[in-house]
DNA sequence: CAGTCTCCTGAAGGTTTTTTTCATCTCTAT
DNA sequence: ATAGAGATGAAAAAAACCTTCAGGAGACTG
């Protein structure tokens, strides 16, 4: 019946980092869902153990509100989430105590060495859990956006003007006309730059400035198809954007936090400029070719579907011990 | 409701090796039971997405004997095994990045999904190898330098241009001077700006580039310690160069490569500035504390949602993600 | 060689868990 | 005040899961 079409691929378990994502999302949680994350939180193992109703109980609120918080932190339903955290869980155990470390940051007594490997693992964990979280819908639409558009439009304030510089560099260098923007004032006079068909594309880490905000709505008042890069699960900007990418990182205690909030969003950057430089490859490949040459990469393996419905083996009729 | 007491242990042998116990037991199993285990030991990872029907169904046997293979090594049902299966795939899934799979690139059938993968997979790469190569010496003689400088120069060329922006940002924070060049003409006429005992950071992926040496090299000649950021063991760049931070980006069939090595110089970049923060913490610390706060958990929600700019809220509930 | 016993096997029905729907409520902005 | 957007929980609907039961294949015994 209204059975909403779903992905064969309902994304890998492997490595993310879901109690982080929870973790700084939690201030654009409503009441129950922080009831729900703080039960989460404070006991993870415990609660990945309960089925839903028993987390209901536990955290005082409605099998229904457990069941919208799975879906708000990007499942399809209760079980998928609850697998996750069971997989979060498993890892924390097997390698201890990775994930505290983090949030425990940085101290005054930690040797160079360790700041590295601190930040660094920060730094990878963010990518990860950002390509892990990345909605392959919402991906994919974004570049559909992209190759229809004549012109796309960058903005972003502060570091994430770097990230829109950044773009624009790559998009042109692809041949796409795009122009980025630092601040509201050069991008709103610039308005008739874009009209229907064309994308913008937002870059906010908190989605909140106020800046950021104003300019998406304007052109998408103007017809502009509106693409937000952000790390915050529910904002004002959010709410403007016709497609949202998620990054995930987890801010930690001593830094600003917007440095693997950054390099999460030049990772999906790049991606989307990947994914669009495949689709007009022909193209894009002569320069590539010719540029490096051969560089040993041959046509490996290409990952085999693997279906293997039935395994054809001889049962040899085994005589039940037990 | 006579249950019949079968299981020796109710709880969840949580950290054995649930795979290795199956394939162990493969001469144990009678033929379904066999034909399942085979099932999951091929693609445990699949496996461990499907429901019980779905494997029952995978297997070519019924839902029963789905069941009492569950009980059968040592769980309480079917969604105790799948659970302790997902924490089995999920702790497999840590234990590394796939490199073989760097190498092959990207193709021109690969999915969105695997575009993102092989991507994340390659920056992340960038990123510990990077840690692990950093020299820790030559990282806080990094550091000692910055301490002393007055004022430190920052300097690159296109995408080493943002890094070097990015950086003055941040170091102006920490209220220190710092100035960003993006070409050498402009670097060059405010040469007078640093003096011995001040830095410059160069920043450069090859090394080669013409004007980033012509720039060290001139500094050096005032005196100034220079400190290069790089990906090539040897160039004209390192052999002008006080002190080379060197990163590891591994490039790839498809991109320019540039991404994950900008993407390893951020990581480097923010690695020293948390380092110098660190040694006066005291000033640092002040500010964190103050702009943190408590965002530990408590009090309802803040994020207000109006944007107080305009108020025609779109009536689509246009939530992100799926 | 037949009888009988054991125990594996899948289908059907019953139970638990999860999802969806809907009415109520709260909070905000006109 | 009032309308409206959105959050919340109760209950119905759907899905997943477990148990029971009848049928059937092999093996041992007489």
């Amino acid at each position: 019946m209204v059975k909403k079409v779903v992905m064969a691929e309902p994304t890998s378990p492997a490595s993310s980092d879901l109690l982080g994502h929870i973790r700084n999302s939690l201030s654009a949680f409503h009441a129950t869902e922080l009831a729900i994350a703080n039960c989460i939180l404070q006991d993870p193992v415990q609660v990945s153990r309960m089925n839903i109703s028993k987390l209901a109980e536990h955290s005082d609120t409605s099998v229904a509100s457990v069941v919208r918080f799975s879906k708000t932190v990007g499942y399809k339903g209760f079980p998928e989430f609850r697998m996750a955290l069971v997989g979060e869980v498993s890892r924390m155990g097997q390698i201890g105590i990775d994930t505290s470390e983090l949030d425990s940051g940085i101290t005054v007594e930690d040797s160079p060495a360790e700041i590295i490997r601190k930040i660094a693992a920060a730094d990878a964990l963010a990518i990860q859990a950002t390509a892990q979280r990345l909605d392959v819908a919402s991906f994919s639409a974004a570049v559909d956006a992209w190759e229809k558009a004549k012109t796309i439009g960058l903005f972003g304030v502060a570091s994430g003007g770097f990230v829109a510089m950044d773009l624009q560099l790559k998009l042109n260098r692809q041949g796409k006309n795009a122009i980025a923007w630092r601040d509201s004032h050069n991008a709103l006079t610039s308005l008739s730059l874009l009209g229907p068909g064309d994308s913008l594309v937002a870059i906010s880490h908190s989605g909140t400035t106020v800046d950021t905000v104003d300019v998406m709505q304007e052109f998408k008042d103007r017809g502009v198809t509106v693409i937000l890069i952000t790390n915050a699960l529910r904002s004002p900007a959010t709410a403007v954007a016709d497609i949202v990418l998620f990054t995930s990182a987890r801010e930690t205690t001593f830094r600003s936090g917007a440095t693997a909030s950054r390099i999460a969003q030049l990772t999906v950057v790049d991606c989307l400029c990947v994914a669009l430089a495949q689709r007009n490859w022909s193209g894009t490949r002569a320069a590539l070719d010719q540029s490096r040459a051969a560089v040993g990469s041959r046509s490996g393996r290409k990952m085999v579907e693997g279906n293997s419905r039935r395994s054809d083996q001889k049962p040899t009729r085994s005589r039940g011990g037990k």
